[in-house]
RNA sequence: GGGCCGGUAGCUCAGUUGGUUAGAGCACACCCUUGAUAAGGGUGGGGUCGAAAGUUCGAGUCUUUCUCGGCCCA
């Protein structure tokens, strides 16, 4: 008997994948197929889903949260795509802003050329150039992670269309009037001169002078504190020249001092709160004091200091007001405010009448209003006003103090708070935050947890600071009339920046002449034209006006807005508030954040921990499939891991799935013939087939479960489960005696051809949107059209009649006599009676019950042994019993069946 | 420092309103197979559910504290 009579699996498809060899392949293929344009005319007229892309920054290579972010919606916008939709995919770049603007300059140090004597005009047109090429790149990369979007027509927010509805859309706030000059003090750098936004700030350790200052009172009616001198602290000596106020908390306990050591503070009666009385006494060096008097801290209701520089010319009120911000935590119990130099000073301030000043100017010198330190700048300045206070006896003790502060994340320079002339958009005056929290409460979030978080965002928020003093971004459209101060309001301008922009791009802004701007009806004479440009998030948070609005092939709200979590701050947010400012909606109908890449002990990815993983290395090794495949099984609600065990692990799994394929595809020898589903006569199949039916039709109704709660992980777990537990180790294993020994013309050989097609065909969809480059590799290996994809077709539909309760229901307890077998065939082959199950014959004895169940059962072919018998034995002590014997007798050499006479099986015998 | 989220086998994940002995797949070990073969099958070991305390007849599940990690904010 030789191999050649049996029917043994024969396929092209190999088992090695070679994914990173094979995958440039598929993506050239699907380039030349024009797959894109192939789905959208596939799908015109469908339901659109629009996942609406978040654009990244156009600046460096991507990493594994970029890599994990592109994979999900191209993995969503599939499944949706499958599902009968016209799932479109539009993908955009974030183009303006500072760390662009950054590296041009470092560029120009590099080369030794000054940005301030190159036109702006020209600078621009190099941070456009290096955004550009960044887009190229990163095209290329996430088109190797196997994502299908309309790539030839992205979107980026520096497009001539992008720059003109972005004024437009300011043009909507300045109108409305809830765009407004604002005096506030932002986190300023003096090395890049610049206001930065919360996300260009990082907290680094910072050694900070901290002095205590003394403020003598100057009126008060209560007359225990008469003479007395509050204590502050602080960390930031130079705005001690901008001091306007001191802060107290009703809720404290103050103590009045009088200290007796024989220094120049002798007999001063000193004020500092109860709680701290130690560490100041302490820090101060106070060894001999006693305490005069305990006051709650209201007493300081209306006292008026007087500033510690005020021999020197300082001679204002500086008032004591009330302040929920005063802590215990460090310090006396008293703090020092400067307006301009603190959004707390500046709020309590500007709630008493006190405004604000121009303190310190671009560059971090002081200006005309600080006396005595003009032009200083406020780096130096610490030993100045410290030696200044000494003089006048007003420091009580100085020292040092390591702690966490805000530098600028580019320049890693320290920040300080100034005060400067900004634009703001108001959260109140016209209600926008109000809209916002209505239009989260009617926004979809996966996970859920995702509203709850960006809710607590928006009702806490202060107004959004849009302005920013730099050149790559959008000019603010503003002139403000020099006569009377007031904003020019005039639909038409923004109408006509907007059109010049949508021809020329805002570059001209910056051309010197803006009487074009102005038309007819205004004089460039008699306005100033704003320099400032709009801060980045309000470019990317305008992306539904110039994407979703502007482009016929989406529609607006976006089905979704897929992003990391950071974004419920980021891009959600001002998204949000963009839009509900300017059309009273949210831009989008359900929200999915994902969590971020750490690596395999949960840690985050950093190069100083050397556990940063790219994702080129992965392409690199493993191939893109692995990835999605990383991305499918992880849990995006929370963190997700990643190192080279747990792609090991995944790529195990793939093989395990490839594998399956593969037997499907050898016993088909390639060829796939399309099964009508509805057409199938479930009844004249053999039962285990019916059971598979069954189990494709369970299968099918928690696919698309997990699919419309977006949780993939569950999803592709059972699809793996699937293809292990019920195809590998039963289904196949049973039926390769069937598919090898059986005549082709057997009717039961032939039914199970029709399981493995419809298989085939399940699997291949169902698996197309994570495995999206090994389904269309089989695809194009089964498929008679050479210019088809599997991305082209839709998710099965299983007719109701392959679902069967009690089919089921029955073939869970003969998978139960089958599990019994199987360890008494276990304990026979441990003793070394046998090796292969088919030298084994069983005898399974059951109760009654079980016994009419499985007495029409050939368990020599579901345990695959060479014979079986089925006795009832209603005596037993167990439910199941098997025991197992060497078969006796000879070998069939073709279906490999031990028999003590020659084997009898039809096509056995014909051999 | 504050807010939010999370910690279940080596790994990826299940675990209903608190209710038997905490599950699955992979990995691992051993065995079998050599007609899916750098594949396939079988059996098995493995968990103080981050820690502690509390509520309860009963806690992976509820409460508190702590700890570790992540995101956001200061």
């Amino acid at each position: 008997m030789s191999k050649e009579n049996l029917n043994l699996p024969k396929t092209s498809f190999s088992m090695k994948a070679n994914l990173p060899q094979k995958e440039p392949g598929l993506i050239d293929f699907w380039d030349k197929i024009n797959l894109y344009q192939n789905l959208r005319e596939e799908s015109k007229g469908k339901e659109k889903f629009i996942l609406h892309d978040g654009p990244p920054y156009a600046n460096g290579n991507i990493h594994m949260g970029t890599a994990l972010n592109k994979i999900l919606k191209d993995i969503i916008t599939k499944f949706h795509q499958m599902d009968d939709k016209d799932s479109v995919y539009v993908p955009g770049w974030d183009c303006h802003g500072l760390p662009i603007e950054w590296k041009i300059e470092e560029l120009y140090k590099k080369n030794k050329k000054n940005k301030n004597e190159v036109p702006i005009v020209e600078f621009r047109k190099e941070c456009r150039d290096f955004a550009n090429k960044w887009i190229k790149v990163h095209k290329d990369q996430f088109k190797r992670l196997g994502v299908i979007g309309d790539w030839e027509n992205y979107y980026s927010t520096m497009s001539f269309d992008a720059e003109a509805q972005i004024v437009r859309e300011l043009g909507k706030f300045l109108k409305e009037g809830s765009l407004y000059k604002g005096y506030k003090p932002v986190l300023w750098s003096t090395v890049e001169k610049t206001a930065l936004s919360d996300a260009e700030v990082e907290y680094m350790d910072h050694t900070s002078d901290t002095i205590y200052v003394s403020f003598l009172i100057n009126k008060t009616e209560v007359k225990d504190l008469e003479g007395c001198q509050i204590i502050i602290w602080t960390t930031t000596p130079w705005t001690i020249p901008a001091n306007k106020a001191l802060a107290y908390n009703e809720s404290l306990k103050y103590l009045i001092l009088e200290i007796e050591d024989d220094n120049e503070f002798k007999q001063s009666k000193v004020v500092v709160a109860k709680e701290l009385l130690e560490s100041f006494t302490k820090e101060c060096n106070i060894e001999k004091y006693k305490i005069i008097k305990e006051l709650p801290g209201k007493t300081f209701k209306g006292v008026i200091c007087k500033h510690p520089f005020f021999d020197i010319g300082y001679d204002y009120d500086v008032p004591m007001l009330e302040a929920r911000f005063v802590t215990t935590e460090q310090g006396t119990g008293f703090v020092h405010c400067a307006p301009s130099h603190g959004p707390d000073d500046f709020n309590l301030c500007i709630n008493n009448g006190i405004k604000a000043l121009e303190t310190v100017d671009d560059d971090g010198r002081y200006t005309k209003h600080i006396q005595k330190f003009e032009g200083t700048h406020i780096f130096k300045a610490n030993p100045l006003v410290i030696e200044k206070l000494k003089e006048l006896k007003r420091l009580l003790a100085n020292g040092k103090l390591r702690h966490s502060y805000p530098h600028s994340w580019r320049s890693k320079a320290p920040l300080v708070h100034r005060a400067t002339q900004q634009w703001f958009i108001s959260m109140e005056s016209h209600g926008l935050r109000k809209l916002a929290l209505k239009a989260l409460d009617e926004t979809k979030f996966y996970p859920n947890k995702g509203k709850e978080r960006i809710k607590s965002m928006i009702e806490t928020r202060p107004d959004w600071c849009v302005s920013r003093q730099r050149v790559w971004g959008v000019p603010l459209p503003i002139f403000v009339s020099k006569k009377d101060n007031k904003v020019l309001i005039d639909d038409e301008v923004f109408d006509t920046i907007a059109k010049i922009y949508e021809k020329e791009g805002s570059d001209c802004w910056f051309s010197g002449d803006f009487q074009r701007f102005l038309g007819k009806k205004y004089k460039a004479e008699d306005y100033v034209q704003s320099k400032d440009i709009v801060e980045v998030w309000f470019d990317s948070g305008s992306t539904h006006s110039f994407v979703l609005e502007k482009r016929d092939d989406l529609k607006w709200p976006a089905s979704m807005y897929l992003e990391g979590s950071d974004q419920h701050r980021g891009w959600f947010h001002s998204s949000l508030l963009e839009s509900c400012g300017t059309r009273g909606k949210a831009p989008f109908e359900s929200i999915l954040s994902h969590g971020f890449v750490v690596d395999g002990k949960g840690l985050k990815m950093s190069k100083s921990l050397g556990n940063v993983i790219a994702p080129e290395e992965i392409l690199k090794k493993y191939g893109a499939d692995i990835l999605r495949v990383w991305v499918a099984a992880s849990n995006y609600a929370e963190d997700l891991r990643i190192d080279y065990s747990i792609l090991e692990q995944h790529a195990e799994a793939y093989r395990k799935i490839r594998n399956t394929f593969r037997y499907i595809l050898g016993n088909l020898n390639d060829k796939f013939s399309e099964e009508n589903f509805s057409k199938i006569e479930v009844n004249k199949l053999p039962e285990l087939e019916q059971y598979m039916l069954h189990k494709i039709s369970i299968l099918n109704e928690n696919f698309h479960k997990n699919f419309d709660n977006y949780t993939f992980h569950n999803l592709y777990k059972e699809l793996l489960n699937f293809c292990t537990v019920d195809l590998s180790a039963f289904y196949f294993d049973i039926r390769k005696d069937t598919l090898y020994c059986d005549n082709l013309k057997s009717e039961k050989r032939k039914s199970c051809i029709t399981i493995l097609n419809i298989l085939l065909d399940c699997l291949l969809k169902w698996f197309a949107p994570i495995l999206s480059f090994t389904t269309e590799e089989i695809y194009s290996l089964v498929t008679k059209n050479s210019n088809d994809s599997i991305h082209l077709k839709k998710f099965i539909k299983t007719p109701q009649n392959w679902q069967n309760k009690n089919l089921n229901e029955k073939w869970e307890k003969l998978k139960k006599i089958r599990d019994v077998a199987n360890i008494s065939i276990e304990e026979k082959r441990a003793n070394k009676l046998i090796g292969s199950s088919l030298e084994s014959n069983i005898k399974i004895k059951l109760k009654k019950d079980l016994y009419n169940i499985a007495k029409d059962f050939d368990f020599a072919e579901l345990c695959i042994t060479s014979a079986a018998e089925v006795l009832s034995d209603d005596d037993l002590d167990q439910e199941i019993i098997v025991e197992t014997s060497k078969a006796e007798g000879n070998k069939c050499n073709v279906c490999w069946k031990i028999r003590k006479n020659k084997c009898e099986r039809h096509e056995c015998f014909l051999n």
